[in-house]
DNA sequence: CACAACTTACTGACCTGTCAGTAAGTGCGA
DNA sequence: TCGCACTTACTGACAGGTCAGTAAGTTGTG
């Protein structure tokens, strides 16, 4: 034992903060990790090409995120920021409010093919085995099919039974993602007029309730 | 020069053909590979790993195919001649029976998630750049929103206009494959009733035609 | 006995992750 | 305020692995 050691044997290190520059820095690759999983999706994409367009090398980009699954990881919680971002200060749409928000969103996305692109890939890349976007995709679809229900619930005065509630919830965010992926693939499918037909379509289904008869069965 | 060549300088050399087996070989391996690009997506799934399957080599594989994207495509040729097999006998559904044909496609659905995950695997990559199932893709859904757009005019007699039609056959396909999505990731979603219920909603829609206010402009 | 149906062996491309080394920034003590 | 101690932010090389595709050899069947 060395008796000369000081009784608190801290080991006080010095400068342990990361640089100013270092958040922006990040924030580059994981948009630009955003960009190449989006276009590429998650497996086809590789690091040198995330690195390449914020002019390091693989190599740093690992130094920064220690993975590949951790880079995805990130983006993910990333994108889920922005969008709160987005809605600071609006107040967070409810009932018939939300409904709007939705069609609105389809109208901007078609000004933003990239995005769609991005989130329609990993989407459908999810349901591959042990893919490592799956919790987070299925996740926010339990979280929205959540508002949306509850939103129909409220429009409809509480008399839209629950089954109904969950079936057109589902089906609001099928149309809008089954929409995407069609409009990405050729662009005569009208985005925003077939998002707001189907919803209204839907909604006015649910409304009517169980009193509709079923001609399909 | 061979004098004893017969006077018609055919090629014909002895046995030009695969053997019998051979086809029902073609088969299996073009069955195995729906499953792994099923499971695994084209890009991450392994000509290896479809050579296992029916105890080859990928070498193999690639004798009987050429390429990895020739395969993809005769998997896909493979899927149609398939389909089209199912409805031998079965006149063609149109009208009213082409919806009641959808729902009970998603009826039967529940019970082959393995060909659900591979009709959402394939369908998410193609809108990667150059995928090369995207023609594929993109010639299904066109031909299917044909089908759908004309038996919703028929439907309704009509007096359907065109562009509502084509909204609704684009909606109807959409809500289809999105439910199939989040069906596969978390089956508390009631795939069948959640597509019944969306079909019956559009065309509902559609027959009230333009008549019908839009509470969510 | 010729050829289909393979296998084995190999190539080159590419990908993730590790590692050692370097330049530059940062904080603290003298 | 200078400069040392230490850290961050990389680079470049490389290991270890997977993959598609090729070429040459083997086998057994028609």
């Amino acid at each position: 034992m060395d008796a000369a050691v000081p009784p608190a044997a801290a080991p006080k290190r010095r400068a342990r903060q990361p640089r100013q520059a270092t958040a922006e820095r990040r924030a580059e690759i994981l948009r630009a990790a955003a960009n190449t999983f989006g276009s590429k999706g998650y497996k086809n994409g590789s690091l040198t090409e995330v690195a390449e367009q914020v002019g390091i090398t693989h190599a740093g980009v690992l130094h920064h995120f220690g993975s590949k699954e951790q880079l995805l990881v990130e983006v993910l919680e990333y994108r889920d920021k922005e969008d709160v971002r987005d809605l600071e200060g609006q107040h967070i749409p409810d009932g018939m409010e939300l409904f709007r928000h939705l069609i609105r969103t389809a109208r901007m996305n078609v000004d933003r093919p990239g995005i769609v692109q991005g989130y329609s890939v990993l989407t459908g890349e999810s349901v591959t085995e042990n893919h490592p976007a799956r919790g987070w995709v299925t996740d926010r679809f339990t979280i929205l099919r959540g508002e949306i229900q509850a939103a129909i619930v409220e429009v409809g005065g509480g008399s839209v039974p629950e089954d109904v509630a969950a079936c057109a919830a589902s089906s609001i965010i099928g149309v809008m993602d089954g929409l995407q992926v069609q409009w990405l693939l050729d662009d005569r499918v009208d985005l925003p007029a077939a998002t707001q037909f189907a919803i209204e379509a839907i909604l006015a289904a649910a409304m009517l309730g169980t009193e509709r008869p079923h001609p399909l069965d």
